[in-house]
DNA sequence: CTGAAAGCGCTTACAG
DNA sequence: CTGAAAGCGCTTACAG
């Protein structure tokens, strides 16, 4: 009685051979209740559960790793958590690795391509089942690391140059062209696209749908691409403080912004400089984070679906992980972005959201 | 040369003793190199980091962890990560971690208790060096789960009953206390506390704080409670609905909502409604939320400074757990939190968003 | 400064 | 259905 494992001792936890002994069991048996109860009889079964419960034991994940060589946790290293889409993605992969059993680990790389690695290596460390990854621009090495270990890795939301592994997109190209042809559609004919420079793949493509909307229109839309530094609320506002010094006659009457925020700093800068939204100037932003409805006018914008992306990568990352490597061959899920009407391109502020 | 290990095979990862072998060392010096690179000599340390190299060695966690009987990670659960609020916490963690070379990792219980007792118990499993735990209602029994296992756990925005970790909070009290004393500042007369029944604490406590502020006014002022089911947008907007009814000549002048999005909601409805905000009806959040600034009117609020917090239980948790456990005195730490005004309680719309 | 050996706490065939 | 034994991949005193 003198020395029965004490469960309240800091860092000392009872260990499976602490339950075995109180049990009066074999170490094993106690393992196989914990992994396949199913085979262990019943009288056993509960005299383990029992001595489990007294002592407060709690299995040493850490052993039972290394000693399985298999983990029960899925790496998520997500670009930044502040934006909505990200939150969305792991949102779905929670989702997804509950019926497996499994849980998601966040690492929050707040796009800083350090944080990124060090996470990608944290998760390597851990030998987790797999990784799940919506990078940062380059994340080549990262993915070419995990991937020369071993390491199950599926990628979110970036094109890889070369496919050595699998990926989940949205169809970027479309969410550009669904923008612009809503803003066509609508009666526009100069439009801007409202975007940065082409270090981060989503505006290369959007760009590319929205000049294949222009271009469809056979002549009778121009398009002005405008590229800003950054892709926030404040570049947006100071666009919005040009866009107000152009002559009413010629400047443009539909934008698409390539990000919510960039689209509710334009917004926000011309409604405050006495415009009128859609009236005066239409705008379509992309990718329907959460904060996009609470502009002055709430916007419309483009759905990436980010649930289901990450849905769909855990998914893929299960298949990979239960499959022999030999068997498994990487896949591409390119999901389609879906238009969201609201009132920036659809009446004014205290009309109604989204009818016409 | 014919069976040398091979880095790329999946699930086969090269050992420690790979790397001895390799470098002609023992396994002792290999993990030497690993964690105390000062004490071995040049040439060696030479030898094994191009053993580690040439290998594309990566430690085994599991193995570390299990063999050193400690971690290297805190574990995060947050409560919803959807809330930026959190998400400064986390932001506060990670950097707190960093100077102590510890790693955060993110376990988001998305407000679903069941969800929040299994992170606990995965990082109770996986002997996590400490646990930071915003919390839902009612932690307890998590929390006395991991402190019977001798974990140690800090508690983030939760004010516990029995005083058994250390806890960080912000003075919830005194944000009511702000919100509705600016409101009284600015001349209302008639003030409403906008919230919800109490089973969600800073509800309760910044009550408290606008009950205070208003007793002090020694009656001038008058304070309806009005308590909706949720805190979200839809029921400050529905509100809004009821409040477009009331007399104007009795109706409240000044609304302190207890979340940003409460708030939020409210005036979207009021201003779809025909009122001015400020002019007819001043509002003040709670929380300073991402998305607060981003309403018909720019909302005044109160900052919880979440990135404070986070790095204050950071720092908690990291000296508890460098300590003994009988050297170690759990204590509360109080922030101050701070109104942040805007045009909400200040000005129009196309008014300057801060001053009077 | 380095090596040999024990041990961390589990799981997994293998007998029986 | 259960036990004995080996082993997962490290770290940590302890000699030398």
């Amino acid at each position: 009685m003198a020395d029965r494992p004490r469960a309240s001792r800091a860092g000392h936890n009872p260990s499976l051979a602490d339950v075995a002994a109180l049990a009066g069991v074999s170490r094993g048996t106690v393992s196989n209740v914990l992994n396949h109860p199913g085979i262990v009889a019943p009288s056993t079964l509960e005299r383990v559960q029992n001595a489990i419960a007294t002592l407060g034991y709690v299995r040493n994940d850490a052993a039972r790793a290394l000693a399985a060589g298999k983990s029960k946790s899925i790496g998520f290293v997500s670009t930044n958590i502040e934006n909505s889409l990200f939150v969305d993605m792991i949102h779905g992969a929670q989702s997804g690795s509950r019926d497996a059993n499994m849980t998601i680990l966040i690492g929050n790389s707040a796009d800083d391509l350090a944080q990124q690695n060090a996470y990608l290596d944290l998760f390597d460390e851990a030998r987790v089942a797999g990784v799940l990854l919506a990078p940062m621009e380059d994340p080549t090495d990262g993915i070419k690391r995990m991937r020369s270990h071993g390491r199950q890795l599926v990628l979110l939301n970036y094109r890889p140059h070369d496919h050595d592994c699998c990926v989940v997109l949205v169809d970027n190209e479309q969410v550009g062209y669904l923008a612009a042809r809503h803003l066509i559609d609508r009666g526009c004919t100069r439009l801007v696209y409202l975007a940065s420079h082409e270090n981060w793949q989503p505006v290369h493509y959007r760009r590319l749908g929205v000049r294949r909307a222009v271009a469809e229109s056979g002549g009778t839309v121009t398009l002005q691409e405008v590229d800003k530094e950054q892709l926030d609320f404040a570049n947006g506002a100071e666009y919005a403080a040009q866009f107000l010094l152009e002559p009413t006659a010629t400047r443009a009457d539909g934008v698409v912004a390539v990000t919510d925020e960039l689209a509710n700093g334009f917004m926000d800068g011309v409604v405050r400089g006495g415009l009128s939204v859609p009236r005066d100037v239409a705008i379509v932003g992309c990718e329907n984070n959460r904060a996009a409805p609470r502009g002055p006018v709430s916007l419309t914008t483009v759905e990436m679906n980010g649930e289901a992306m990450g849905l769909a990568a855990t998914s893929l990352l299960i298949e990979e992980i239960s499959v022999p490597a030999d068997e498994h061959e990487h896949r591409v899920v390119m999901l389609e972005p879906v238009l969201v009407p609201r009132a920036s391109t659809f009446g004014t502020y205290l009309g109604a959201d989204s009818s016409p």
